[in-house]
DNA sequence: CTGAATCCTATGGGATACTG
DNA sequence: CAGTATCCCATAGGATTCAG
């Protein structure tokens, strides 16, 4: 047995998942392609193509190299991305999107679209609940 | 003040977020739509309708009180959701999609699209990434 | 019933330093 | 260059309890 209790933080998705919790079909996919660094991850080997480590890690700034490595490793087992290792010295490592990868493109767009349309009452959404002052019951 | 130094942890998307990290445009979309619960929440709301507080706690039945709480207030600041409080006793409260929460349904409809046709290839590729042993350099 | 308050922990992820 | 190894902390979120 390798948990006894509940185990807290965060149980759900990639674990007992469907359990029950999510009728909601989309859990998987969101837990798949939707995490803090994903999403970057995946533009960015999207709109610049195949590249190495560091430059991956350059262009997202923001980003550790330990958390980058970790990240990478889970979308090359999803199959989002593939690893190409070049045995020289020093070694050379390129990532590149996967053909499963790629297929997620369509959404990313759909995702732009939405974003373009639909931010700013989103914004507006926020003014509003922050002005109107006092808490509600 | 309420932070005083760099915030570890979580400190990107809602954040000091588009600083420069993301060219990645869909970061806003993606902390806004694909939080842990948004998306169960999303779903029930949409898939049952309107539906109270308690009706909303069983049906993703993995979800506590408090929880659900922060998570619908920030969807409804967000403008996702809406609110409705009827001062009677006991206290009534009604959850709905908003209808910008609905504006959301297409592209939860193509992230379903995609499950269904690409999951399975995540999960061969799980396994044959699992079954390749020793770790590559 | 609807939540707010407390307390607590697992997890992600930042910083830094070190190897092959 | 491409990571690994440590250390360490902030945060999300679970459990439980209490209140209007």
């Amino acid at each position: 047995m390798t948990e006894t209790v509940s185990p807290p933080g965060r149980p759900a998705r990639g674990h007992a998942a469907a359990v029950q919790a999510e009728a909601c079909p989309i859990g998987p996919v969101v837990d798949l392609v939707f995490s803090r660094w994903t999403t970057p991850i995946l533009w960015a080997l999207h709109a610049f193509g195949r590249q190495r480590f560091v430059e991956l890690e350059r262009r997202i700034g923001t980003i550790t190299p330990k958390v980058l490595t970790q990240r990478l490793r889970q979308m090359e087992r999803d199959g989002l991305v593939v690893r190409t290792y070049y045995p020289e010295v020093p070694p050379r490592v390129e990532y590149e999107i996967s053909e499963l990868g790629l297929s997620l493109a369509p959404l990313f767009h759909h995702l732009t679209e939405w974003s373009r349309d639909h931010l700013g009452e989103v914004a507006a959404a926020r003014v509003a609940y922050d002005d109107r002052d006092g808490p509600m019951p």
